[in-house]
DNA sequence: ATAATTAAATACCGATCGGTATTTTAATAA
DNA sequence: TTATTAAAATACCGATCGGTATTTAATTAT
């Protein structure tokens, strides 16, 4: 998982595998299948263990709108500076490092990367059906807005963003919400 | 330049560029040296024949802040869709392809990103000397905001987003504009 | 202890990788 | 027209690619 994590697809190569896992090649194949096999079962044990926590935990939070999406999205911008595993988001990655790969790889990237959208677009319309978000508000959009929010947070880590940076461009992204009051306004 | 944006460095081999080309290999390395020379050069012709237009025009508008980040996201919005050529912005698929390239790779990545910031924030700073953005508003954290959303734009492109999708993202992130006001508030 | 089965490691496959030496072609100079 | 130079294409290099056949080692069953 760390090595595609970190390295996409085209540029592990399956010595590369061999090397991080311990495993030798043979085994690799008996047991996981070929080389996209593998990747996949990698980006499905990141979603496992890596994406799923955090969107589980947004669902359950039971608080505020603000505050369940600024906790989500500091918990991502915590993750893609990568002080404990690779920098940047697997899922994200594979959106981009998968623009050419097999049609069974995009689909699963695209499947995952909608996974999140649904989770906040799910927690966007009950707050609006609690009457915390107006009715006016585009429940779609916003939720297309914050999820590819994690996508902007990741290439800035890529750049060398510290995670106080990406904090402050988290508190602007939720001033966009609407009812929310802004810095500087 | 195409093949390297559309397949990234690790996922083009030098054949795909003879292929692209219709220039022998040797001639590829005679005249622009070896893969990753290749790819800068690349890189550094998209910045000039893509970004820079766009940074140049933003530079130039002279109307209100918002209807210039409104006119340069759009164009980019525009750009990422990919009707007329590979889909996402090159400049920012290096910033992902490049995490474990050579140093000078990731360098030339890292200036191009930070020209955009730069030309944000130039524009967020006169704006806020012309008395049209608050001079509470941190124009250098919003020039992180609005300098990431290319990468969030691109990254739902890959996704498959229609145009249109884009433009309502890029909506939500002018409400976060310091004196806008937003839809459904 | 021996035979049968499972697992794992070595060795190997053709193809392709990034990169060059060499030859052929084309253009210029005499 | 011939000699010289520049350019471009063919052929080739060792290394590595993704993927397997084969052999060795470790279990299990008898």
């Amino acid at each position: 998982m760390r090595t595609f994590w970190e390295k996409g697809f085209a540029g592990t190569s399956m010595s590369d595998l061999v090397a991080s896992t311990g495993m030798a090649k043979p085994g690799l194949y008996a047991n996981f299948g070929d080389k996209e096999d593998i990747y996949k079962k990698a980006l499905e044990h990141y979603s496992d263990k890596m994406a799923s926590p955090l969107t589980n935990e947004l669902l359950a939070f039971d608080g505020p709108l603000e505050t369940a999406l600024r906790r989500y999205l500091f918990e991502i911008a915590h993750s893609v500076i990568g002080n404990a595993h690779p920098k940047g988001c697997f899922i994200i990655n594979s959106g981009f490092d998968c623009a050419e790969a097999g049609p069974g790889l995009k689909e699963l990237s695209k499947s995952l990367n909608a996974a999140r959208r649904e989770a906040l677009k799910t927690v966007l319309d009950r707050a609006q059906d609690r009457g915390e978000l107006s009715k006016k508000a585009d429940t779609n959009v916003l939720a297309d807005f914050y999820s590819a929010q994690p996508a902007a947070l990741a290439s800035q880590a890529q750049a060398g963003a510290r995670e106080e940076e990406l904090r402050a461009m988290v508190e602007v992204a939720l001033s966009a919400l609407p009812g929310i009051s802004k810095n500087g306004a």
